[in-house]
RNA sequence: GCAAGGAUGGCAGAGUGGUCAAAUGCACCAGACUGUAAAUCUGGCGUCGCGAGACUUCGGGGGUUCGAAUCCCUCUCCUUGCA
């Protein structure tokens, strides 16, 4: 991988991904398919919208299709009909949501891996950093993420050690049974003239910087091609890195953090975030993305609009509420400067008509607004083509 | 014309003497959402007030009672049986 740096003001970059399927242009954001589909959108119309690469997630996929049988049918692409790059989360995030969102024992960590009940059957299963990685090879994923440990922020230094040994150790098996899936040896990962999937570890350390630098160093120690930023935000009243910041991530920490992974490799910053957490982002050296936000947003008639359009205004972007009686009679387009005719001519007025009574065309043309939009943004952050 | 059952906040629909400004759902208004158990969740929703609180409400009118959406009388209207 080869990133050149945009400016001297800023440590923003841009390159190119080589994946098997296909390059991925830097700064990107990857939408999350969470279960093998865009809620309300199809991949035609994602694509569209500017999707050039997607998120699945290994666990969801395991518990409803299976990825055994997904690797019989041909692999996750062949299945989903997606011929780009596809990034499989490793499953760790959504246990850690599972145990933390609810004071139950959902889950239970140790050493080997994890156990959780599946919140559908009510099954208690178990989740390796082993099983992780074999799952996404079935899925055939182009970028595989190792099972990892994420923290809340509030917790004790002791556990927040334990948690980043874990995360290390976990790392370390799961590129040894990478390595094994695909036969492949230490020199060959290393190799750029082999052609594999790429492996991604998350670095993780709470808001702690020692922490977290000893994190990454352990990582990077034993080589990946991906690096990400774990633990994120979405921990539920957890709603910054710092008490003394109002909300959103610690631009300190990402800079810091940026500064430690190599030059060549890839960073990665998960579940991150709105527009302008991705900017800031980009400004100290992150490339890939991914968050719910956009699509989960568009479902609740939260629209992202180019900076003083809308009712809510941040740093480097607006928003509207469509839902809002405001626009009960606002004529104006959807965004008169997209690309995508439907929203270039299709009345605020009307698109919330639609939410108002409950169309699945509301949640559609909502989608593809916001994914446009994130789309743009990267294009914009990255000066692409 | 007789008999029976009804009339509750924008709608639907609980409540049958005090804890009722009145459950719940819908609608409406506002907010949240960051590696998706999320087309979800939270709050508001008689009037005035930032607030404690005050005031006016359960078809109309009258009455019983310390106290009524709830009991009695009467009027209006609706539904259903019998003529």
């Amino acid at each position: 991988m080869l990133f050149e740096q945009k400016s001297k003001k800023n440590k923003a970059r841009t390159g190119i991904i080589n994946t098997l399927h296909g390059g991925i242009i830097t700064p990107a954001f990857f939408p999350d398919a969470t279960y093998g589909a865009i809620k309300s959108l199809s991949f035609s119309e994602a694509h569209n919208a500017g999707v050039r690469e997607i998120v699945t997630t290994t666990l969801h996929l395991e518990m409803t299709v299976g990825s055994e049988f997904i690797g019989n049918f041909g692999g996750l692409h062949k299945f989903l009909n997606w011929n780009r790059p596809i990034l499989t989360d490793s499953g760790g995030f959504q246990i850690f949501s599972l145990i933390h969102r609810k004071m139950q024992k959902l889950g239970r960590i140790t050493d080997a891996g994890v156990t959780f009940e599946d919140p559908r059957t009510g099954k208690f299963k178990i989740l390796t950093p082993e099983i992780s990685q074999i799952i996404q090879h079935n899925l055939g994923s182009d970028i595989r993420v190792v099972l990892d440990e994420p923290a809340l922020r509030t917790t004790s230094i002791k556990y927040l050690k334990e948690a980043n040994r874990r995360t290390v150790e976990w790392a370390k098996r799961s590129k040894e049974i990478f390595l094994k899936l695909n036969g492949l040896t230490e020199s060959d990962f290393d190799n750029p003239r082999v052609k594999r999937p790429l492996l991604c570890a998350v670095i993780q350390g709470g808001n702690v910087e020692n922490l977290r630098k000893e994190n990454a160093k352990a990582l990077i120690d034993i080589g990946f091609d991906i690096y990400g930023f774990g633990g994120g935000l979405p921990m539920k009243d957890e709603k910054s890195w710092k008490n003394e910041l109002p909300k959103g991530l610690d631009p300190e920490m990402l800079a810091f953090l940026a500064d430690l992974i190599p030059q060549d490799k890839i960073r990665y910053g998960l579940g991150m975030g709105t527009p302008d957490d991705l900017r800031s982002s980009i400004e100290c050296g992150w490339d890939i993305f991914d968050t719910v936000l956009p699509t989960r947003n568009a479902r609740h008639g939260y629209l992202y609009v180019n900076a003083g359009d809308g009712d809510a205004h941040f740093n480097n972007y607006s928003v509207m509420h469509i839902k809002k009686e405001i626009y009960k009679k606002d004529i104006y387009p959807i965004n008169k400067d997209s690309r995508i005719k439907d929203l270039r001519e299709i009345s605020r007025a009307y698109l919330r008509y639609l939410f108002k009574i409950g169309e699945n065309e509301a949640l559609r043309l909502a989608t593809m607004n916001n994914l446009e939009f994130y789309s743009q943004l990267m294009e914009k952050a990255g000066h692409h083509h």
